[in-house]
DNA sequence: TTGCAAACCGACCGACCGGTCTGTATACTT
DNA sequence: AAGTATACAGACCGGTCGGTCGGTTTGCAA
């Protein structure tokens, strides 16, 4: 990375992987076409080829380089809040009004190659589970320390309800997803903004 | 349906949509191949396209005849209890002890097609919001029925908590289906548990 | 300045895709 | 018994897929 070329090499390959990405989530990982990919950079099949073996190199590197990065960042702000459980009543009602376009219509892109290749491809399967591994450990962390700091009953285990509010995450925003309408989301979401608040009074 | 030649054909045409459901539920759609259900079946591709007229036509057969019937039952003798929330809870208990194998690994047929086929084919798209939207009306309907009995609260909405219910279910099952682990889906619906006797209590 | 390898190009490949079409066997009508 | 339409068989089609490979450009080291 000293050389103006290899500079140039690591743009064209941050390309690919953003590009690849973009098709991935619109279409899926199997019906996702490198000539369409090639299509949108416009660039030659050739320099994708140079820098990636194959198609499946390149799904494993767009989980490992563009999704786990971007999942990474999501939920920081909330969890990093003095209060946890409010962080994240606030996140889902920003979130839920936000959700329109592309991330309404075509739902999480974690979820989606979760659902459509972890039963065909194990190794899409290890790679997203190092995505939901992570995620899992930032929301229990956040938790885990409002229950030490009182925030919050301490009679229910951190990683279950860590696991619980991803599911109810993901089955909202698929919901949504499928009925093109945010209105399912927020119905939804609802619910778990109640469970939340039950999960601040202490079981005193 | 009177002659026997009538009835064979009636036969012929159930078997490619329970392979075609079968391989759909496997891969999904858009990998599904033509090829592989034929060979699966050992019938000509003469005899598939003599039936339906096209990939796509198919597949909206088994969304419609075959997974629109399947989700129809599961919930059937859980909502019909007396006390529904009851009901749901041992159903839950239930689902967990026995997920394993292709329930487990490949997850929910109707949210797979979801997550895969809603952004991209509205025939799809609608289909399955059929589905839902008759999943939605049973469990809807069961718990407006407890509410009325004095059995759940009446301080929520009976279709935003069956929206929530319906949400954690698919997002558990997805969750579990990535970490090929049926453990997340018992984790992730504990705090579904929590939620539903949480409903029982009246807010008084 | 020259040699060279990294970066990229694009024609080409075989495999497989969904779909068509002609042929045929036969249950049913008349 | 003859005729016919239905149910199916399977060779074949154009197109697209992921992937390969010889050729060309070009930044850089020697």
């Amino acid at each position: 990375m000293v050389n103006q070329r290899e500079i140039q090499a690591e743009i064209t390959r941050e390309n690919i992987l953003s590009a690849a990405a973009e098709e991935i989530y619109r279409v899926g990982f199997q019906a996702a076409s490198i000539a369409e990919i090639l299509k949108n950079l416009g660039i030659s099949k050739g320099a994708l080829y140079h820098h990636f073996p194959s198609k499946r190199a390149l799904g494993y590197a767009v989980v490992d380089d563009i999704f786990y990065a971007a999942t990474d960042q999501v939920w920081e702000s909330a969890l990093n809040r003095d209060d946890p459980i409010l962080g994240l009543r606030e996140m889902l009602e920003e979130k839920a009004d936000k959700l329109e376009g592309r991330s309404l219509c075509c739902g999480c892109p974690i979820n989606n190659l979760a659902q459509e290749m972890s039963p065909v491809d194990e190794g899409f399967r290890l790679r997203i589970e190092k995505v939901y591994a992570n995620w899992h450990r930032r929301v229990h962390n956040a938790l885990a320390g409002a229950q030490q700091r009182g925030l919050m009953r301490d009679d229910v285990d951190a990683s279950e309800v860590t696991y619980f509010i991803i599911a109810c995450m993901q089955g909202a925003t698929g919901l949504a997803k499928n009925a093109q309408n945010c209105d399912i989301f927020k119905a939804a979401i609802k619910g778990l903004m109640m469970y939340l608040d039950d999960l601040r009074k202490p079981s005193t």
